[in-house]
DNA sequence: TTTTTTGTGGGGAATTGTGGGGAATTGTGT
DNA sequence: ACACAATTCCCCACAATTCCCCACAAAAAA
């Protein structure tokens, strides 16, 4: 199982590229696992990266509990794997953001990668620092989680 | 269980790397123990060292609790993951602190480590001077607390 | 005192990260 | 089909950081 640890910041350039951090790659090679997936967050303004591997994982466990006939468990289906995008690493270790996804989240020059166990989440680094430096609700959360 | 007691006075260089204590790197070899997690504390302005078997239990014990598809666990699994790094000792014994962290706590050159029974805590010296010479209230908060 | 362990410092190679030029490819409208 | 713009890809150059090595001071142990 792959386990990306750590928070790197980064600068992306004018043309999309962002070097993806050596932790995580380090990460991949070791599962043999090169190619990657993309895709917005379901609720928060970032995007997700998965390994491939990782990804066909989630979409079995939602397929399986989802019903094909059923219109509306479909189109749930459908928004899900609709958006998402492969990439690949060029041989300067970089990735290329597509510019749909880019505008999606607000991305500009900074940003912030998150190691998030098996995937790896991508922050515009403002949006990161606003939310994840205040632990304020952390603490409760926690302790709310915790008590069951 | 690992037990960390004491407290270290040393100096970070230029480079940002500080000599980790022969006394918790014994203790921590009698774990097996090699690697580092860290990160800064939730609450106060300085950084706390985990034994990685200590950061692993804690992680997987969160992971089952939480429902990867609910935002708001999701957010609490991420607050907790955000900002930690792994560390490792170099040939010389020493660890290399990320500048991310080393500026978020304000290290300077002097630091003092600090045990904290399964964790240590890294401080810069000023600021644990500041607040640890200033024992006044802990007598009344002991009392309080144990007072149940 | 001699030896070993602990703690500090720095040089320099290797890796990681950043930027940009320009060819190839794709997509658009005419 | 063609010209044109935008995007993607492949290449090079270089800056910053990390890693690996060695030297040595200071403290502790023999």
């Amino acid at each position: 199982m792959v386990r990306f640890i750590g928070n790197i910041d980064a600068k992306m350039d004018e043309k999309g590229r962002v070097f993806f951090p050596a932790v995580f790659r380090r990460s991949l090679q070791k599962e043999g696992d090169e190619a990657l997936m993309i895709r917005k967050d379901i609720h928060q303004n970032c995007l997700v990266l998965y390994p491939k591997s990782v990804w066909n994982q989630q979409l079995d466990e939602l397929r399986s509990r989802l019903n094909r006939w059923n219109s509306q468990q479909q189109m749930v289906f459908r928004q899900f794997v609709a958006g998402v995008d492969e990439l690949s690493i060029d041989g300067n270790g970089r990735i290329l953001i597509p510019k749909r996804l880019q505008q999606q989240v607000s991305l500009q020059a900074s940003v912030r990668f998150i190691g998030m166990d098996d995937t790896i989440e991508l922050w515009a680094k403002e949006t990161a620092d606003a939310l994840l430096d205040n632990p304020t609700s952390l603490g409760e959360n926690l302790e709310a989680l915790m008590d069951l």
